[in-house]
DNA sequence: ATGTCTTTCCGCTATGGCCGGAAATGATGG
DNA sequence: CCATCATTTCCGGCCATAGCGGAAAGACAT
């Protein structure tokens, strides 16, 4: 463990607290047992956190509380991008009957900020919050797609490419030839690079500069997404969706 | 500063976090300024968080992450009653046209799980994962009322009455005589006790044993909020719901 | 009752959190 | 273009305290 941070306790801390979201609550041993560090340690940040009503403590087992929410709700309505593309996505996600996205990319991951189920829309995991790597979404791959050369390597150089499911992009190049033809092109696809069996279609959300703040998509099941829809009818109800948000963001 | 924690840095960077939040963004010298501790202690802290991806920087403004948006809807999906009442808050404002709203009690607060806005819905400040006195709203005096009485009492030596606006309950006499009045009734009014304009109506959904563990509410201005609508029509409305909600807890 | 597992408490000790001060950085204005 | 001010950032030292081992107190079986 190196000395990686200023404040360890503050990284012990935030790293206890995600580890409770991931295994849905949790008691003192097993958490020390997973951080790898003394139980009377751990029970000093559990108790620490609890005190200070990050926590809430039932029977024995701790859990993440609704704190966070507090704070997550102001984290998403701070971003300008959020309040002039809800409508935007809600309208979007009622047309085409599946779901759609609205994407941003914080510290190198993709960012799910909203997402609205449509009429249609399968059950899936994707929720607010949940954070992904980016080349693995038609999402991610319009913001790269929209980013400087340099600052995408950057965030590969972070991140790395692993694999989602077998059909994710791995290399790297292969990426960057991707990524040139999405932006030519103007939107991008995922096919089950993700979800298996789920494919994607995404457009990037421009400022001024072209510069990539976020990206619009709509997902669904294979079977739904084909021939003219998945080539031509999606792709052009996207981009529109896009463009509105693009103005709405300039005059606001 | 007493030593009141076990972990007092993961104190620091907490309030820092809440601080940010309520600033809506802030430099190393704001936040040590009102947090009252050196800049250099700040910019520890504040260089752990944003390594950690619980901030971002933009410039020299640090912002709260949406990794808090994650946890936060992990905390709230967690709690059984918010999935099963949102579709019923849903409805309720939907054939209300008003406000529908969830509270649950953490640590000693009321707790905003979920609102939903019906076609007339007023603009309001009131959002997901805010907290509240409970004595201010129909809600908290809902809960309160169907919990047992040394329960209030902790709460209330712990929290205190602090007024909102000045039609705020700010006697404990005064407060469990009204406690005792809406158990018998089933349901709690709130007039101007939080917010100047504002009327509320809340039914509490309680447990097998009678115990209170959350509660749904229709809020709306004082002029729609009256007559019959009020004393009738309105109450029912939202004790039908609470009950559906109530049914649907114990068969899942 | 006995043993096992967990949480909680208790002090010691070495470490690293906290701080003062100084060096960069950058904004402002004459 | 330099001077001034207000930041942020860096640095080094000291001593409070975070982290830990160990033991006590519960919890829950068998």
């Amino acid at each position: 463990m190196a000395k990686d941070v200023p404040v360890n306790a503050v990284k012990i801390s935030l790293e206890l607290v995600d580890l409770l979201r991931e295994l849905d609550g949790a008691g003192v041993s097993e958490v020390a047992k997973r951080l790898d560090k003394p139980t009377s340690t751990i029970h000093d940040h559990l108790r620490t956190l609890e005190q200070q009503e990050y926590l809430v403590k039932e029977g024995d087992t701790y859990y993440v509380s609704t704190r966070f929410l507090q704070l997550g709700a102001h984290a998403r309505s701070r971003q300008k991008v959020f309040k002039i593309a809800r409508p935007e996505i809600n309208e979007l996600a009622q047309v085409t009957g599946e779901h759609a996205n609205l994407m941003i990319e914080e510290h190198g991951v993709g960012v799910f900020l909203y997402r609205s189920r449509g009429p249609d829309a399968v059950r899936l995991d994707t929720h607010s919050g949940m954070r992904v790597p980016l080349q693995t979404t038609a999402l991610g791959k319009s913001i790269m797609a929209n980013r400087p050369r340099e600052e995408v390597e950057r965030i590969l150089d972070r991140h790395g490419l692993e694999a989602v499911t077998d059909r994710s992009i791995t290399d790297r190049e292969e990426l960057f030839d991707v990524l040139e033809q999405v932006r030519e092109r103007g939107y991008s696809y995922d096919d089950e690079e993700r979800v298996k069996g789920m494919r994607c279609v995404a457009a990037p959300i421009l400022n001024e500069d072209d510069y990539a703040i976020a990206a619009v998509s709509v997902s669904g099941p294979k079977s739904r997404m084909r021939e003219e829809r998945f080539t031509e009818e999606l792709p052009n109800q996207i981009l529109k969706s896009a463009n509105v948000i693009e103005v709405n963001l300039t005059y606001s």
